[in-house]
DNA sequence: ATTAGCACTCAACATCAAAGAGTGCTAATG
DNA sequence: CATTAGCACTCTTTGATGTTGAGTGCTAAT
């Protein structure tokens, strides 16, 4: 449940929040009135940080210091005060500018997104490629390598290619590959890689009883080209950034988010769960539910591609980040990244 | 110049040495003298210990704490007094049983190695992949993408199989593709990449002569599918390992250390300015060249791989590691991973 | 040659006081 | 009646001070 605040409320969250992020310490009264945001005494805005305190907006790690803002009153800042800065000219160029040089395949731009968005806000950078069972299916290939061993390689209509070795029992002549890929090729056009599962199980079942072994041996062996892992493909950038802030001192702290970058499915389950509707989404603090990272915020948004799939890119850094300059930046990045990714591909 | 110690002086070194190793703490004389390692009174220890350390194999932090072996002392140490022990049974089936499974490919060997390496030492482990130039050609396949874009796929004699797409200006047929595959299968078979390239620049200045369209457009295009590039593959396991060090509490220590992992030629510079013989070599502390490193000790072994090629394995962790165990360990893994992939491709 | 004994050094720890930042409450103010 | 100056109070931070204990080097006794 989400209280109102009076517009003097206001006033007085966004100044304790502005100045808690750009210090990262706890804020007085005194600092506030000094800095002139608004036109009042010490006394009169501790009377007003008493009822934001009460409301939970607040909180005091002890009698006779400062507050700071709780995880609630960042996301009712973020809710309803924030107005997010707008980028310059020069910083979308220098976004753009990311994604200039020609032939950037599918791993490049992932790479390049990661470094980007972790330079930028320097925090950690985040994100995850296209789920491989969203892939498009354009062509299939086998190579003969050894007596019974065939490299089966994999082209998506777009994305990385890949490549798999498969052991077989009967050695099979590089014509029969050709004509297996042919018949593939031929059946599988155009279906999503999920789909594509789901067909060779199909076409299987048929051939059973039309025993044609030319038809059920392609089948086999691309069945077994698709079984592949369906890992995500994370790419994470600037993680040693966290080292500079000044919350992340702590040795422990340090230790367990490092252990939980380490598991790449951590990270996957927290963009997934964090990214429900379209555009930018925020998760502050507790609001996640992985211990490890709740002393964190994750600004996220996803990206599209075409029609086919989508992935999810965004920041991590520590509850107190500068949403207002990190905000547009993620969302910035994430247009601009579906933008190349529909040029490239249609 | 390496002074030469007494029978005592050695006893008296090597009870210090292993007592830093347990503890991590300053060792003093009294602490020696009651652990009845040898039937000495504190007293004659510490006038040995004052010798020591004005030989340079100790150090005190500050007058009333007890001495520590420096760099040099750790080296006089590993290399005059150091026994290892004798792996058990158990431990060698332990090593060996990691590379059990069926099927396991180049990259998975690398990957479970620096793994197993992590975790017997408990330190980071690390292994880096043959390198590419000296990889055996065995095969290489075209496939035609769409209409300007060719796939290259290059199948080395042992390894990891690579693809690289290549655009075009002309448009190339999938036969014309197989012509080219099966002339540079022929003629580039059985050469180090390092050759390949070289015979292919070889090729193409007697074909200037020749002009043959179809052998020129071959040997253009293999020149672009081998110009890849050359990054050593490194794997490394367990960097989190030395947040658990006592030596790297400090914030500072701790960020340049991992700063120094995330590039990785600096990883690779290291292994091989470690190794310069055969078997297992040790660099301690400051005997590298790499400021970020030097607090800490790097064990390693080059391992084989037939004739091909070969890479280098080790575990990288403080100055104060247990070289008593870790040593055989590392050498037990090399002649394992050697083993392994001499087996799996002669 | 070895060692017990002793004076000495110095980090580590605890104790204590003072400083300072910030608060909440009350009474005065426009 | 909202605002604010003033003040007593709280609690962390800092520095000074003293104490403890581990370890040393030296000397004299064994």
């Amino acid at each position: 449940m989400v209280e109102r605040l009076s517009k003097r409320g206001k006033n007085i969250l966004q100044a304790v929040v502005s100045e808690y992020i750009a210090t990262g310490e706890p804020v007085g009264s005194r600092t506030i009135s000094k800095k002139q945001y608004l036109d009042l005494s010490a006394a009169s805005i501790r009377n007003v940080m008493a009822d934001i305190e009460e409301m939970g907006y607040l909180s005091q790690p002890h009698t006779s210091a400062g507050r700071i803002p709780t995880d609630r009153g960042l996301r009712y800042y973020v809710d309803c005060i924030l107005t997010v800065r707008k980028l310059t000219k020069k910083e979308k160029q220098s976004i753009e500018r990311t994604y200039r040089p020609q032939n950037l395949q599918l791993i490049d731009i992932m790479k390049e997104t990661s470094s980007l968005l972790s330079n930028f806000s320097q925090y950690t950078g985040i994100i995850i490629a296209p789920k491989f069972g969203n892939m498009i299916f354009e062509q299939i290939e086998f190579v003969k390598l050894r007596k019974n061993q065939i490299l089966a390689v994999f082209i998506p209509k777009a994305g990385t290619v890949r490549n798999k070795i498969i052991e077989t029992e009967e050695e099979l002549s590089q014509d029969e590959l050709h004509k297996f890929t042919k018949y593939l090729n031929e059946i599988l056009s155009d279906l999503s890689l999920k789909d594509v599962r789901k067909k060779i199980i199909n076409e299987m079942k048929k051939e059973k009883n039309m025993c044609n072994w030319l038809l059920s041996q392609a089948l086999r062996l691309s069945q077994e080209a698709f079984s592949s892992d369906m890992d995500d493909d994370v790419f994470i950038d600037g993680k040693f950034n966290i080292f500079d802030c000044p919350e992340f001192c702590d040795m422990e702290k340090v230790k367990t988010l490092f252990r939980a970058f380490e598991k790449k499915n951590i990270l996957v389950k927290l963009l997934d769960q964090v990214i429900q509707g379209e555009g930018i989404q925020i998760s502050i603090g507790t609001e996640n539910q992985f211990q490890e990272m709740q002393e964190c915020s994750i600004i996220a948004s996803p990206y599209t591609w075409g029609e086919y799939a989508s992935g999810t890119l965004g920041v991590i850094g520590p509850t107190r980040m500068n949403y207002c300059d990190i905000v547009p930046m993620v969302d910035y990045t994430a247009r601009t990244v579906s933008k190349i990714m529909d040029a490239k591909y249609q």
